[in-house]
DNA sequence: CGGCCTTGTTAATATATGTAAATGCCGCAT
DNA sequence: ATGCGGCATTTACATATATTAACAAGGCCG
């Protein structure tokens, strides 16, 4: 099978002797039941994981007991970059479904960094695009409304989807429970539910037991008013490698 | 005047040649009044940007006119980097008070990838900061009231100044608008008054003409319920450096 | 088969926050 | 001094969303 590397080769194509390197790190692979947690908040950073199958979220937990899911991954994401900048890490990595990772330690990241310039600035270029998710992610939850939010991660979703190959004709797995959706959107799980019917209503997708489909692509974007424009920088290696002129 | 390298140096000591090189890219300062953009959403990325010297902010536009405000930078900041992974840039850069910035070019940024790998890692870990910081904006403002998104964000700041030698004694200039504000932590201004008001009433800060002291720093960090804890990792370089066992 | 647990669904009520509009304050330019 | 514009502050009112509770549907396990 396929190693999910189409994050990775976004930004750069890897050359033989960087291709072989990355198919090391895959070597030990992992499995983690869903709902297992990868990495709690506060323990050392011993390194970072990639996800081969299955989906992990990152979360943070409030005081109160609550906790907010930051971003949910999908096969091929790099897991718990941010807190390698952190002596404990500032995120809790879990599994949403059953999943596969393999693991990633400090010490390959340096090397990577003194050794294979080129894959360590795609994968900076990566965390940057991670960023942008982030920034256009907090711009919907603090202004949108629910119906909104939710629509705008179902595109999101299905457009990352169809990134990793696992989105056909507008139909995909959506194998998260609702309270998991409450904590990533920032509502309870009986407005998600709210929000969720009423979208049915409109006609614009329809659910079957944890899958989706978009019926109306047109319409779901209508209603995700906010959705912000896509500015995929695939050029994004050539312009900082050849000296383009400030 | 020493450059604010503060944020440079967290992570990683520079060395003479390294430190020679970032005060070259120095030289040329731009001066941006308050209220102008430094660069708009949608424009081709040409680089990034380092901020000597006021205060500027990075925010969405959303679909209705409105926008977000994502982050607020303080002199000694990189400016624009999310947007390097893209062809035209995700976010609009702006003056938030008068500012004084310096530009910093593609090409300059692949060059120091593949000549200097400890600065690239440096900047790299700080992006990766930034990144948690992002995450936990996210969850003050997807899950938290009004007051504790604002004792939050005072706190955060304060922290920031600092580090950045702009507080004494719990004591810092605070230029932005209610306005301003609100489109931070996204609410109304209406709704920030009220809130800033009983906050005033509480007696943790006070409010002077655009100053604020910190007269209770318990009481504040009390209502800011889901402050973050501070897992600052100026360690994160000899983890990466040193061949740590996972 | 029957119970238990998770997940989804719906209803009734409460409340935080948004919206609209008016007022006051202060600096600044004429 | 006068008026104007940006900003802070209030008030009154509207509403999206949270909270709590109850119940239904399905999966798992004895």
């Amino acid at each position: 099978m396929q190693p999910p590397f189409h994050r990775l080769v976004e930004f750069v194509p890897l050359s033989a002797e960087e291709a072989e390197m990355a198919r090391g790190w895959l070597v030990d692979s992992r499995r983690i039941a869903r709902g297992k947690p990868i990495r709690q908040e506060g323990e050392p950073v011993k390194g970072v994981f990639f996800l081969l199958d299955g989906w992990a979220g990152s979360s943070l937990l409030l005081r109160d007991g609550r906790r907010q899911i930051v971003k949910v991954h999908l096969p091929g994401d790099m897991l718990g970059f941010p807190s390698l900048a952190l002596s404990h890490a500032g995120e809790t990595l879990e599994a949403l479904t059953d999943a596969t990772i393999c693991s990633f330690p400090n010490a390959a990241i340096g090397r990577m960094f003194r050794e294979l310039p080129r894959l360590a600035m795609a994968l900076f270029l990566s965390t940057q695009k991670e960023r942008v998710a982030l920034m256009q992610k907090l711009s919907w939850v603090g202004a949108t409304s629910a119906m909104e939010r939710l629509t705008a991660f179902l595109l999101d979703l299905h457009h990352r989807l169809q990134a990793a190959g696992l989105a056909q004709a507008g139909c995909f797995d959506f194998p998260i429970t609702q309270q998991q959706l409450g904590e990533l959107l920032g509502m309870s799980t009986v407005h998600i539910n709210r929000t969720f019917k009423s979208l049915d209503e409109t006609g614009c997708i329809s659910r079957g037991r944890g899958r989706i489909e978009v019926l109306d692509f047109a319409g779901l974007q209508r209603l995700a008013a906010s959705f912000p424009p896509d500015f995929a920088g695939h050029d994004a290696w050539a312009r900082l490698d050849n000296s383009s002129r400030f």
